[in-house]
DNA sequence: TACCCTGGCGCG
DNA sequence: AAAGCGCGCCAGGGTA
């Protein structure tokens, strides 16, 4: 096959329409992670089929993306080029899809008629512990190293070898169609794997799900730049204010924010005797993932927590000293501050926040979402637990309450829909269990059906207890937990939470069995498999307890896709609104004022998908001019 | 200097 | 915090 660089606008019109209708890997190398301010240098392509590859190219190292009027220009020019050329139902293969996509300013008319398949979705699909880095799976998987080479090829400085636009532009150019000719062999060899595993179908419906993903961050949230402002300076002042009461109540200024110089001050110049920890005194071991995900086990001293014991839970709930209540003012006032600083550097022009939702970011199915993680916004709900049990709450109001931060456009509203105790209806629905489909069909609060169930009923006060104790043990039991943390985290006595756990056990008969079940049939597979046809792997049989949560946490986000898959058709049918958000179990859309009631009883019925299990998933809707307000 | 790990904490 | 799961982000601190 013949290797086109240095393309002009012209050549590179007539490759890529020889390339249309056919199956073509796209690549692209550009100034920058962000596309709303950062710039292409370079499209690769690769397409057997046509027996044709190569790129086009700026043709120079790029000094600066932002004021290059140039490069402006050539990009404008390669996408349109992208545009008009690649007829529908092209098979448009890449690595990590949406980057691309959103570079080469794939339109949305163009990213639905295009067939596009993500070589590191197939990766994730067989195996979401594997490395998604082309790289890497070249490596692994093809058992070559051409990535490397080409990047040895680049000048040895770290400061430009991390930086493409910088490179000569044949080496960049040899980089980038080698990446196309990768990530072209990763799909032939990914998609008879795919095939013969039977995940094809969910692979097309997460290719469904990447365009409109693609959509939603293209879109983008608009926020308040306004709110944003004061709220940041109110926060700074509390965070300064409360910073001065700590180094007044130690006796001098130290970094609080070490939690080495911290555990200084409170344990050894206050003099605060240090938490026991009862799992420690019995000699029990910790076990923690490090960031590569590799499980490790530390050894814990005996009646000691980790080495620093300065975590607010600590704090409040062992050490139970004043000093507590500052701290975590202190460091909420902080966190707050910084989540607002970083969303500043992340709006676009117009003050709209593009998050991205990562398809392969997770062990079990679900979306992760970063740069911001619209996923961990503070609620306005501060929760307080004692000994596992919530014990009522305080609400952030104000400057503390950030998800005021994300508004509608003008003349437009918020509708979120959530599902109600979304995790509990897979886990009853998934276990088959009588009883818990007995509650979910009835469609009361099951946490109440199931504590009435449980201990019976015993008054409004015993029963909000007890609720709490079915929702711990509930989502225990899902998650792994041993009677010895339930019974640390309900207070009780090994005999009493042993009790409470036959008890639950003996309500809903399925539940045990449906547990040794998961592991049974993850030993002798060596995975899992979720209604939706999703896999989850693990041969390492001490990890095969997490195979439960993987099941229901995983088969919920298979199903919000789904739903958000249907409800974007009906938007975008009905021209009625567009998607903006999903939170694990909550889907956001935004849509005209007038629309606001149309829109939320649609959500709320068709979210439902009362087809999929003969039992419908209850929803609930929030309309409202701002997150923070719903 | 760049990178990795840890502690801490927000969400479901 | 704990053998309850899954994330992302920040800052400190140690190491190559």
């Amino acid at each position: 096959m013949k290797t086109l660089s240095n393309l002009t606008t012209k050549e590179f019109r007539d490759v890529l329409l020889q390339c249309s209708g056919k199956t073509v890997v796209l690549d692209t190398e550009t100034t920058g992670l962000y596309w709303w301010e950062a710039h292409l240098t370079t499209v690769g392509f690769h397409c057997p089929a046509a027996d044709i590859e190569g790129t086009i190219d700026i043709g120079r190292p790029v000094e600066n993306a932002e004021t290059d009027e140039e490069l402006h220009k050539f990009e404008k020019q390669v996408r349109a080029i992208i545009k008009e050329c690649l007829a529908p139902g092209t098979i448009v293969i890449m690595h990590n899809a949406k980057f691309d996509m959103s570079f080469m300013g794939v339109a949305t008319s163009n990213c639905y008629d295009w067939r596009i398949m993500d070589t590191a979705v197939m990766i994730h699909l067989w195996d979401s512990r594997e490395d998604k880095s082309l790289e890497k799976a070249e490596r692994k998987f093809l058992g070559t190293n051409s990535k490397r080479a080409h990047i040895e090829e680049a000048p040895a400085d770290r400061k430009i070898r991390k930086k493409v636009w910088l490179w000569d532009p044949k080496v960049r150019q040899d980089y980038c169609v080698n990446d196309a000719r990768v990530t072209y062999q990763l799909a032939e060899a990914f998609a008879p794997m795919l095939k013969q595993e039977g995940l094809w179908k969910l692979f097309e419906k997460d290719m469904r799900y990447l365009k409109l993903i693609y959509k939603v961050e293209h879109y983008g949230w608009m926020t308040d730049p306004v709110y944003i402002g004061k709220s940041s300076l109110a926060l700074e002042e509390h965070r300064k204010d409360l910073e001065e009461r700590l180094f007044d109540a130690i006796g001098y200024e130290f970094n609080w924010r070490s939690s080495k110089q911290l555990s200084k001050a409170l344990y050894e110049d206050m003099g605060i005797a240090r938490p026991i920890n009862p799992f420690a005194s019995e000699g029990k071991n910790k076990s923690y993932k490090t960031k590569l995900g590799f499980e490790r086990v530390q050894e814990l001293k005996g009646g000691m927590y980790n080495s620093t014991m300065t975590s607010t839970f600590l704090l409040m709930e062992k050490v139970h000293h004043p000093l507590g209540e500052l701290i975590a003012a202190l460091r909420e006032a902080d966190k707050l501050a910084k989540q607002l600083k970083l969303w500043r550097t992340l709006m676009d022009q117009d003050y709209v926040i593009h998050s991205n939702f990562n398809l392969t970011g997770t062990r079990t199915g679900r979306l992760s979402s970063s740069k911001p993680n619209l996923a961990n916004i503070p609620s306005d709900v501060r929760g307080r637990f004692t000994q596992g049990v919530f014990s009522g709450g305080t609400t952030r109001t104000e400057e503390y309450n950030l998800r005021k931060g994300y508004i509608a456009r003008p003349g437009m509203k918020l509708v979120s829909v959530d599902y109600k105790q979304m995790e509990m209806r897979m886990f009853g629905i998934d276990s088959k269990d009588p009883y818990m489909i007995e509650a979910l069909t009835s469609g009361v609060d099951i946490h109440l059906y199931i504590a009435h169930k449980v201990w019976g009923k015993c008054g409004d006060k015993e029963d909000k207890i007890h609720r709490e104790w079915s929702k711990t043990i509930g989502f225990g039991l899902i998650y792994g937990m041993t009677t010895g943390a339930l019974e640390h985290k309900l207070g009780m006595t090994r005999e009493q939470s042993q009790k409470v756990v036959n008890d639950y056990w003996g309500a809903f008969p399925r539940i045990r069995p449906w547990l040794f079940d998961t592991v049974n049939t993850c030993k002798q597979y060596g995975y899992l498999r979720y209604w939706s046809g999703r896999i989850w792997r693990e041969e390492t049989e001490m990890f095969m307890y997490k195979g439960a949560n993987a099941k229901i946490q995983g088969g919920c986000a298979d199903l919000l896709s789904i739903a958000a898959l249907r409800l974007d058709e009906w938007l975008t049918a009905n021209k009625l609104g567009n998607i903006i958000s999903f939170v694990y179990d909550e889907l956001i859309v935004e849509c005209k004022e007038e629309d606001q009631y149309r829109v939320a009883d649609k959500m709320l019925e068709l979210m439902q998908v009362p087809d999929l299990f003969g039992i419908p998933f209850l929803t609930d809707a929030k309309i409202g001019d701002s997150y923070g307000t719903l």
